[in-house]
DNA sequence: GTCAATAAATATGTATCCAAAAATAAGAAA
DNA sequence: TTTCTTATTTTTGGATACATATTTATTGAC
């Protein structure tokens, strides 16, 4: 039985397999994007291996579609830069050499103080800050213990990203936001996978994010650039330090 | 007749219609990236107005091509900003208001500017060097008559695209260069539509390529990226003032 | 045995058809 | 007349079939 009621808000509430689902317009997903978010996450998560070559007729078979969405799918990752297209060839996941994983970190470094800057001279909403200064409390109780367990490093790592993330949507720039998800949105680079093994480096980078709101809220939209350059700067480093002792460690 | 040769770099040597074609493996096109480009510089010129909706059917009989490479061209532009797109109703011309074409130059600043200092720090070659050079004497016979003609504007324009572009290219990032090119593909902030009516403004733009280039060649990386910095908001200014004048004289 | 040329196989690009969703128009109830 | 509902039309999303390009395999000559 399929029953349909039409709201202001809700557009259908429809029952399959005896569960009812409540529809919104707002949550409409073609099967060409969930194609994208599921390709996305096999990339990010290293499922997909760098350098590896993408067969449509394989690949669609693999996820249950036809190539029409799949194809729309690999243009989509393409356009942000997770695959490379070569015309009559496909598509292959871009292998992303150490330099070039470095040298993301200085277009981060450069659009995240500019969101920094537009978020303090614009101005954040107290709920914003709220949101900012409770990040910050989760943080200093994880902190608190003195050394960063291994338990807390994911939750560090997402209450980071939080922080950038509330920064960011202070700026209130689209264009600003969708380069940012394209520097972050590269396999290994992601914040979550930064190892922080450093504590005084984490105390550090924690206190630039004390800063931070201290510089924003003061609407200094120089200081909180800075700030935010500098700290994306340390982050960088750190990888940079990551990779090249991986590299020796594997050599070795 | 086609007679078909193998060699190492050209690929194919065939005849049509009488014509001999030369294909090379580079210059490989297909429909949908020739659709892609008109649509962008229809859009571009404004021959598609902004808001405009563009229908599938309709749009890919007017090219002459089928729905689908149409698709994947509308794609596309709207990864690359230049259209919107909502899940099952389609994609329309992005509209632009101000001040979020304002904002754009704030972004152009920080990456424009990153891409002086890594210029700077990765170095010029001597070829690069050359064509900035010579660019500069381009200019300079222009700037030389006292005066900014109309029939100047234009090739004064286009020389100033080359020097930024000679910049970028040298700063060597793939990532930096998709990013610049999305800034700089949006309708009317193009550099060719800048009007350059104060002389004065325009003797001292000149003037900056000029320290620009005395900033890299001497390898100082954060003077470049000021001088960048600088230059681009002062074009930002300039927009900001044109648009603020054409406000005031349409609504006058 | 190596290299090139041809032929077969495979993969991508394009066109068309069908399904589903949205926009529109028509009709009924308040 | 207004508003809500329902039916129709239009438009987009997805599947499939066909065309073209590339890759691989095979064959033949040197």
């Amino acid at each position: 039985m399929v029953l349909c009621i039409q709201f202001k808000q809700l557009k259908y509430i429809f029952s399959v397999n005896g569960r009812l689902l409540l529809k919104t317009s707002t949550e409409t997903m073609t099967l060409a994007q969930s194609v994208t978010d599921t390709l996305r996450a096999e990339i990010m998560s290293g499922q997909l291996a760098q350098g590896q070559k993408l067969q449509e007729v394989s690949l669609s078979e693999r996820l249950g579609v036809s190539r029409t969405p799949l194809r729309a799918g690999l243009h989509s990752l393409a356009s942000e830069g997770l695959l490379e297209y070569q015309p009559n060839r496909g598509y292959c996941v871009r292998t992303l050499n150490p330099d070039r994983l470095i040298a993301i970190f200085d277009l981060r470094g450069v659009l995240e103080g500019l969101a920094a800057r537009l978020a303090a001279e614009k101005g954040m909403s107290p709920a914003n800050e709220a949101i900012f200064r409770d990040a910050l409390v989760r943080a200093d109780a994880i902190m608190d213990q003195g050394a960063l367990r291994d338990a807390d490093r994911e939750p560090f790592g997402e209450i980071n990203v939080q922080i950038h993330q509330i920064i960011l949507k202070t700026a209130d720039d689209v264009m600003l936001e969708e380069m940012l998800r394209r520097c972050r949105n590269t396999p290994i680079s992601s914040e979550r996978n930064v190892l922080w093994h450093d504590f005084s480096w984490v105390r550090r980078s924690h206190d630039d994010h004390y800063r931070l709101l201290d510089a924003i809220l003061l609407r200094d939209g120089a200081r909180a650039e800075q700030l935010m350059k500098e700290h994306v700067h340390a982050v960088k480093l750190q990888i940079k330090f990551e990779l090249e002792s991986g590299a020796k460690s594997s050599s070795a």
